[in-house]
DNA sequence: ACCAACGTACGACATATGTCGTATGTTGTC
DNA sequence: GACAACATACGACATATGTCGTACGTTGGT
């Protein structure tokens, strides 16, 4: 593994289609994936993401049934830390502000982006003071 | 080329170098690099890189000097882009709030963060409001 | 003039990925 | 029981990437 297990593109678009639907069948994600690509070549990619433990596969039934063994969240997560580090110099920030300038936000993801800076504001200073403000972060 | 022209994780540490640097020779590239790949490693990987034109080669010395075509900011945009339509149905918002609750970011980067927000809702109310505020959104 | 350094050009190879075609096994339905 | 459908397993192949080794050409000493 290069950096992460940083799945593929084919294999994120897989993993799109499991996390939506949770487990399915390759034939279930094949008809989600509506693309031209050939039933087998989807059975395959399956496959292989289930060996690299991508997916988990339970062969209980005739037809095998996938699911993603991460979570959305943290896929998003390991994708995005790999991505931080190679291309923004560690800083989540940089990204963050790079995605915001680079593609529009809605007015009603803008606040939730506000919120969630005050609690990361909060976090931040409770692990840094023990008791209580100190009344001099400003 | 698949999604974008999206460099691979050695053109991007590539990249990285010549951006920090401005122009440079594989010789001075591959030093920076200072991992334990070969030379010839390297100068490959750059040939092929201006091949697919991520880099523009003055041939007028000896030793040819290689310059990034596209700018720190335009390739990050560009990756960014593509990440946030493969992994985050579209949206820079989610992309943002995941490297925040993924990775920390400073008190000061998150002023940062906050002061870009306010200047983004100024533009799009402005792309909305012809004249001046409806006295409304709060 | 000659040689050691240094540079580029090439060709090669292993591995990963995306794509299929074919072979083969399983099942429900007449 | 025979068959059409449907599943999985395999093997193959093209392209991209990461890595080198080797061949060759250029250049600055000495």
């Amino acid at each position: 593994m290069s950096t992460s297990g940083r799945p593929t593109d084919s294999e994120l678009q897989i993993l799109a289609i499991l996390w939506r639907t949770g487990p399915a069948t390759v034939r279930a994600v094949h008809r989600e994936l509506a693309d031209g690509t050939a039933y087998t070549t989807t059975l395959k990619t399956m496959q292989r993401m289930a060996e690299k433990n991508l997916l988990e596969r339970d062969e209980s039934r005739r037809s095998h049934v996938y699911r993603a063994r991460s979570s959305e969240a943290q896929t998003q997560g390991a994708i995005v830390s790999d991505l931080i580090d190679r291309a923004f110099s560690g800083s989540a920030a940089r990204l963050a502000m790079r995605a915001l300038s680079t593609r529009r936000a809605s007015p009603e993801e803008i606040d939730e982006i506000r919120r969630m800076l005050d609690v990361i504001r909060e976090e931040s200073s409770l692990s840094r003071e023990p008791s209580f403000e100190g009344g001099g972060d400003r």
